[in-house]
DNA sequence: CTTAGGG
DNA sequence: CCCTAAG
């Protein structure tokens, strides 16, 4: 190839290619330790995978599921807590799906269980099983990078220490775990986020209703455990096995995940009539039960009215009272986190299990979320009305009065956090996914740094094994669970339409981009000129070894990226100044990619021809010299 | 994995 | 930027 002709040429005692490559292996070894940042997917992403395979799995039905022998690993995180019988009757629906792991059975079962004891007292039900909460911040605005920042210390471990709504200055909603984590294999998420809400509220996650089994997160992580009493079915022998990483997880392998996501399970285009309604504290199911959801949405009552109800709920139990300089101090104890099934292949990685639920999380919440007012289970819509007006400052409208997160337009939620690590976390702890381990807390994986590559997959085997052990010890029914073969997450979105569109499974939603488009990150002028200098030592047909030498720290420039900005840049530099959009290149830069690009066209026509070429640019002619 | 190109 | 064919 033209690349070994060059090696070969010589000139005046230099050699054409001031950069001899070195052997396949070596460099192949040094490209080992390279990480490939980007690696955090972000929830988005998780999500449009979820949904496209729930979508998919739901039309296709739990026979499929269950005759092909797959086993998934289901998580959901809570269940509704206004009981109602519809929750029983969907939750039956879920048996069908026997492959699924014991972990969604166990759900089932908690579901259950939970439908009986309705109209449970949040803390007592919470109380009562254990339920423990952890909490990660998110913003509900959309999707701003500060999604990430899961704050250690969020966690409220008491209802009695949940902190006073500090009035309408505080923009941020959090949700607040109330009780102690005391059962290691809680599954009760809480969330903690900022949103525009006026109102700082702190909200007990759906878990709150789902005593059997909740999220728990700590410092960042999310555990999965089953609290469920009789039967600790939550096995993770096989999990575990399955998580394990033998080594941390590349790029490629993300891209492999996402890949496998999109590909085969965002095909299908979701039937949004079947989610259409949901409960009014619905949220989004992520189940192949497709059954399930239809009868949720039977039985689901208030929903109907509005797309909003349906998203999620700020549940009750909003302690406030009137203070005597006439502020009316609102305390929401408790928010709902619609249920939050997640499906993963048993294959999967630990990693792209942390991104699946993330990035469900961050669908639900990453939305153009609104807030609504109910009053005695009216929504109020005025917003001019003053609090008084509307009788919310009075003492005996507080305890009516309810907040609802209401999905906003149809629109995708917002980008940011796709890309951005939600790794950026302010609070200085290590960046961590929101789930860190399925098992118990010892799973905590470290996650590196923001920029480092994403933690998800990087657990080893070894703390995973352990991890397992602990939780194995307790329960084994996993053990015959054959995870196989995978199958990419399957997210199921039980919600209104609205509430849909928060969800990337929303074909409106550019699918792709949502799922995996890296974010856009324009070249600076640094960087072209970067990396016009490498081309022009190393030519152009060499962008691994230009990566290596001008952008080997930067993890998000791949070769590919860079080949493709030499493409543009040459483009550019034909074009008329007028046509060229974004950061102007200086013209001496382009004029530089002109000459090089004619030079190294030359070379790889006939190399012969390197002699003169030289004397003909002279910029590339002195670059060259001067780096030989 | 890299390259090279089309999308 | 993504995706893919090719090597």
């Amino acid at each position: 190839m033209v690349f070994k002709k060059r090696l070969d040429y010589e000139y005046n005692s230099f050699s054409v290619s001031n950069v001899p490559r070195a052997p396949r292996s070596i460099r192949r070894r040094h490209r080992t330790k390279r990480t490939v940042g980007d690696n955090q997917i972000c929830a988005f992403e998780l999500l449009a995978s979820l949904a496209g395979k729930l979508l998919e799995e739901s039309e296709s039905s739990a026979s499929s599921n269950a005759s092909d022998g797959r086993n998934h690993v289901s998580i959901a995180s809570a269940v509704d807590s206004d009981g109602t019988t519809e929750n029983s009757d969907s939750l039956k629906e879920f048996k069908h799906s026997k492959n699924h792991a014991i972990l969604e059975r166990t759900l089932t079962k908690m579901q259950c269980a939970y439908s009986e004891q309705t109209n449970l007292d949040l803390k007592s039900a919470i109380c009562k099983h254990n339920v423990a909460y952890e909490s990660f911040t998110g913003n509900l605005d959309g999707c701003s990078p500060n999604f990430g920042q899961f704050c250690d210390g969020i966690c409220e471990k008491d209802i009695k220490r949940e902190r006073e709504a500090k009035g309408l200055e505080s923009g941020a909603l959090a949700i607040a775990n109330n009780c102690p984590l005391k059962d290691p294999l809680d599954l009760s998420m809480t969330f903690l986020a900022p949103v525009n809400s006026h109102v700082d509220v702190k909200l007990p996650s759906r878990s709150d209703s789902v005593p059997n089994a909740s999220f728990s997160r700590h410092r960042n992580d999310i555990k999965l455990g089953s609290t469920d009493e009789d039967d600790q079915i939550y096995r993770c022998n096989k999990l575990s096995n399955r998580f394990k990483a033998s080594r941390p997880p590349t790029h490629i392998e993300d891209r492999r995940i996402r890949k496998l996501l999109m590909s085969k399970y965002w095909k299908v285009a979701p039937k949004l009539k079947d989610f259409e309604h949901c409960k009014a504290d619905g949220g989004i199911n992520v189940s192949n039960s497709h059954e399930k959801i239809k009868n949720e949405n039977k039985s689901s009552s208030g929903a109907s009215h509005g797309a909003c109800e349906m998203s999620s709920l700020l549940t009750g139990h909003q302690a406030s009272h009137k203070s005597n300089d006439s502020h009316v101090k609102l305390s929401i104890k408790s928010f709902r986190v619609p249920k939050l099934c997640i499906e993963v292949p048993e294959t999967a990685t630990v990693g792209s299990l942390k991104r699946t639920v993330m990035d469900a999380m961050t669908a639900l919440l990453g939305g153009r979320i609104h807030v609504g007012v109910l009053l005695q289970g009216k929504k109020v819509r005025d917003n001019s009305k003053t609090l008084s007006q509307t009788g919310i400052s009075s003492e005996d409208n507080l305890d009516a009065l309810g907040f609802t997160l209401e999905p906003g337009p149809l629109i995708a939620p917002p980008p940011l956090c796709y890309n951005e690590p939600p790794l950026l976390l302010p609070c200085g702890a290590a960046p961590q996914n929101l789930i860190s381990s399925l098992t118990t807390p010892v799973l905590d994986t470290k996650i590196p740094d923001a920029t480092a590559d994403p933690p998800l997959l990087t657990n080893s085997a070894k703390a995973m094994d352990s991890n397992y052990k602990h939780t194995s010890s307790q329960t084994d029914i996993l053990t015959d669970q054959k995870l196989s073969e995978s199958r990419a997450l399957v997210p199921v979105p039980a919600m209104n339409v609205e509430v849909l569109a928060v969800v990337p499974a929303n074909q409106k939603i550019r699918k792709s981009e949502l799922a995996r488009r890296r974010t856009r990150r324009p070249f600076s002028v640094s960087e072209v000129e970067a990396l016009v200098r490498a081309v022009e030592e190393l030519g152009t047909g060499r962008w691994r070894d230009v990566k290596l030498q001008a952008f080997e720290n930067v993890d998000h420039r791949t070769y590919v990226d860079l080949k493709d900005k030499w493409k543009t840049l040459v483009h550019t530099a034909k074009i008329s100044p007028q046509k060229r959009r974004g950061e102007p290149v200086p013209q001496e830069l382009l004029d530089r990619v002109m000459a090089a690009h004619a030079y190294w066209s030359q070379h790889q026509a006939n190399k012969a021809s390197i002699i003169l070429e030289l004397g003909e640019l002279q910029t590339l002619k002195l670059t060259e010299i001067e780096l030989w």
